[in-house]
DNA sequence: CCCATGACTGAAG
DNA sequence: TCTTCAGCCATGG
């Protein structure tokens, strides 16, 4: 891949994403570099429906809320996806968000 | 080249 | 604790 794009990096991080587990635009943005560019991951995020190998239902804000489920086919498609992993969603938002979540630090 | 937009975040009131 | 504001930077018109 001769060609490291703003898009591979959040891809790359992205699909380390272990089962179960959720992460924040922050941390992959911090992963990449651009720790301020968070908003630059979550538009990323946005361009992944063409990669299904991107588990963008992973990806939440900082507060573990579903900012995102409004980008994705069905209104509960995301909460569908997490809740089909073990992920307790409540309200649009992640119940136990902080004992889940996955830094891609790690 | 300038302006608008966006799946965010941290600080300030 | 909650709400509001400004900064962030890549892409498109």
């Amino acid at each position: 891949m001769p060609e490291d794009g703003f898009f591979e990096k959040v891809y790359k991080i992205a699909r380390k994403i272990p089962y179960g587990r959720v992460t924040s635009y922050g941390a992959i943005a911090k992963c990449l570099g651009a720790a301020k560019s968070a908003r630059m991951v979550g538009w990323a995020m946005n361009a992944s429906h063409l990669d299904d190998t991107i588990p963008a239902h992973r990806v939440v804000n900082r507060n573990g809320i579903l900012t995102g489920k409004h980008h994705f086919d069905g209104i509960n498609l995301m909460q569908q996806l997490l809740e089909n992993e073990g992920v307790e969603v409540i309200d649009e938002k992640i119940s136990n968000f902080e004992a889940i979540f996955w830094n891609p630090n790690d």
